[in-house]
DNA sequence: GTAATTGCAAATGGTTTGCAGCATC
DNA sequence: GATGCTGCAAACCATTTGCAATTAC
């Protein structure tokens, strides 16, 4: 079920940006669908390497290039996030394209997108304490997941 | 009285990483020292290239080189947080070199290292809605900064 | 004296760019 | 048919690395 719904949801999704890159009178291409789908397909953050690889499957004669420059397409249009992480590079998200909490697993690599109810909270106690404008942010926990922790624990 | 106390507390600061370099047996050499004092006697967490600015007026023929390695000591082991920005580069922060939040200005570039009550609670929430094990966090806020949104105004 | 550190120059790696040819609208 | 997009290769830029000469201890 869980897989139907996220396919469902990145069917959504995809329709969405099609229609604002139709919209503001960018073409449609094969490859530009292509990388669309595969960062929409995935709740991953995949890295533009891993989009290129999937693209390259479907067409092989894409160049990295091309997913660069869609990637920065989509960024401009506010339809991608983008999360730098000194380690290990950029990583996308194109299903939740707006400032939200993330868990790494620094083990295992996975990323988790969690609602949390205290952010709001947070928000305003900084607007208070320094008198910004809050307007975006970045939160990011670090951690172990679940699974980690048990398969550490065997040995 | 705020840059004296600054400024002592940035003396005491030095002196406390000096002593773990040499627990550690490293050497203390000039362009080393020069280094960490650029470091520590700035709230505006600088770029290497700024570090490596000012440590350059004091000693002409120290290299970039140099100074990316010593940050990279200096990470290693953990007298420095890293914090990297995908617009901006890196920046260094040598005095709490331990997770907290940050407030960007995105008009002047200004940080702040305000003080947030609510930070626990939102990592306790973190923690039970994901069961992770969190470790370390990454919080920024991005905004406008008073005396902007006043020049602002202005106009 | 010896091992660590420096400074140089070259290498790296992810990302961007210029441009000729091609494909979408 | 015109304009925007692609793919290639070269350019970029921050950071890292190898190594011979230097220096802190």
């Amino acid at each position: 079920m869980t897989s139907n719904n996220s396919a469902v949801a990145s069917q959504a999704r995809l329709q969405q940006v099609l229609a604002k890159l139709k919209e503001r009178k960018f073409r449609i291409t094969p490859q530009r669908l292509a990388v669309l789908e595969a960062l929409v397909a995935s709740e991953r953050h995949p890295s533009v390497d891993q989009v290129y690889g999937q693209v390259k499957a479907r067409f092989p004669t894409t160049s990295l290039a091309t997913v660069y420059k869609t990637v920065a397409l989509l960024k401009e249009m506010n339809e991608v996030l983008e999360l730098g992480f000194s380690d290990v590079g950029n990583r996308y998200d194109a299903l939740r394209p707006y400032p939200h909490p993330h868990v790494i697993c620094t083990h295992c690599g996975r990323i988790l997108d969690p609602e949390l109810s205290g952010l709001e909270a947070l928000t305003e106690e900084m607007s208070r304490k320094t008198g910004f404008t809050i307007v975006s942010h970045r939160l990011d926990f670090y951690g172990v997941c679940p699974d980690c922790r048990k398969a550490g624990e065997v040995h």
